[in-house]
DNA sequence: TCCAGTAAGT
């Protein structure tokens, strides 16, 4: 443990001082890399590595502009790299950034937190958040909604309501609505929404106006809990306040029907047209998923079609979910054809979805294509994921001569 | 994209 763990250190050290001087010279590929052609990169790399230089060329190349921008860059960063468990990369990703100048600016340190608890990282949160002093960054409800978010963000839910009571006092400042919204989350996602309920009353209390943002996850947590009651209780009462009750609030209850009729579900989004709202993907979803569940694949898939036509796009979720459901139907054309749509958008589903689409058409004798998704697969996925291809290909008897291909991916 | 909220098969 010891040793690994100096080992992990001299990583970092190596890394930031690759981080560092990538800032100063021009050693990655191209200089000349927009944010957004940077970031659309960062999506498609599953090669933590390349994930890397890229955002060090992001970084160096527009480190004074767009600070949204190159913030949701650095996310991007970092939800890859505390995927593979490179905690001692992260950590010297983000403290490299504590040597910017901007890091007297509240929202640029404000990131750097929302980072580590992004990588599950809360004792680094709490301990940039107790630098301030020496940063010299100045204190508003801001970072501390940061420290707050990242904190959910850890899970750990015991620890917010005690920051919440402690840091306001110790730093002198007043939390504001967001740090409420913050707060019923953490109870929500700790699943005792009662909580939630209860600081509700008390912003009532203090005249905190409460949005219908923060009711959202109250009722989305009861009704998990299987509490229909209470939420179409906190549901009226929401309504009755006068908050704006938008998509999001809307979709938690199109969830909750996700099980019954279908055509309750066209109803409450003819509703939600009905008072100007417009339904997103996640709302078709719901409704694709209600077909899937009843077997109704044909209505299923025209929802499926006809998202474009509502001004949606199909995301990771349609296609894994729509795919899924066709192959349990045997509908492995249609479901060849979904993913060659998939591929041509970059959302391609898992392994495991996609497993049952090359058996399928495997056992239907469609050979080219069940070979054709193999080839796609292995060109587009990381080395680790090789393997369960290759053993695919062998147990479906549809591996050819191109072992050679195989071993020229794991050395990629 | 901008400080809080929404789902997802076996």
């Amino acid at each position: 443990m010891a040793s690994s763990s100096s080992a992990l250190l001299r990583r970092a050290r190596h890394l930031s001082t690759a981080v560092a001087t990538a800032a100063n010279t021009n050693v990655t590929t191209s200089a000349a890399m927009t944010i957004s052609k940077a970031k659309s990169k960062l999506r498609k790399e599953h090669d933590t590595d390349k994930a890397l230089d890229i955002y060090s060329s992001v970084k160096s190349n527009h480190s004074s502009s767009s600070p949204g921008s190159t913030h949701h860059a650095q996310q991007i960063t970092v939800r890859r790299l505390a995927k593979s468990h490179r905690f001692s990369d992260i950590e010297a990703l983000i403290e490299s950034h504590k040597n910017d100048p901007r890091i007297t600016d509240e929202q640029f340190l404000s990131s750097l937190i929302k980072s580590y608890g992004i990588a599950g990282m809360f004792d680094h949160a709490l301990r940039t958040y107790n630098q301030m002093e020496t940063l010299k960054t100045p204190r508003s409800a801001l970072s501390f909604n940061a420290l707050l978010t990242a904190c959910v963000n850890s899970k750990k839910f015991d620890l917010a309501p005690q920051l919440f009571d402690e840091m306001p006092a110790k730093y002198g400042f007043k939390p504001d609505v967001y740090s409420y919204g913050i707060l019923v989350r953490s109870f929500c996602d700790a699943g005792k929404p009662e909580l939630g309920i209860e600081k509700l009353k008390e912003m009532n209390q203090k005249g905190v106006q409460a949005s219908g943002v923060i009711y959202t996850p109250i009722i989305h947590s009861l009704y998990k809990k299987g509490n229909s009651t209470e939420a179409e209780r906190i549901w009226d009462e929401m309504v009755n306040r006068g908050c704006v009750v938008d998509v999001a609030a809307y979709n938690v209850r199109l969830m909750n029907a996700v099980d019954g009729d279908p055509e309750d579900i066209k109803r409450m989004i003819e509703e939600m047209s009905n008072a100007a709202l417009k339904p997103d993907t996640i709302s078709y979803n719901y409704l694709m998923t209600c077909y899937c569940k009843k077997g109704m694949m044909n209505e299923a898939k025209e929802v499926y079609d006809k998202l474009e036509e509502n001004c949606c796009n199909p995301n990771a979720a349609t296609f894994r979910t729509l795919l899924y459901y066709l192959c349990r139907n045997e509908r492995f054309e249609t479901g060849y054809k979904v993913f060659k749509h998939s591929v041509a958008v970059n959302k391609i589903p898992d392994f495991n979805t996609l497993k049952y689409l090359v058996g399928g058409l495997a056992k239907k004798s469609r050979t080219k294509e069940a070979k054709g998704i193999i080839r796609t697969m292995k060109k587009k996925f990381p080395p680790n994921l090789l393997v369960a291809w290759t053993k695919l290909e062998k147990e479906l008897g549809l591996a050819s001569a191109d072992t050679e291909a195989a071993k020229e991916g794991v050395q990629r």
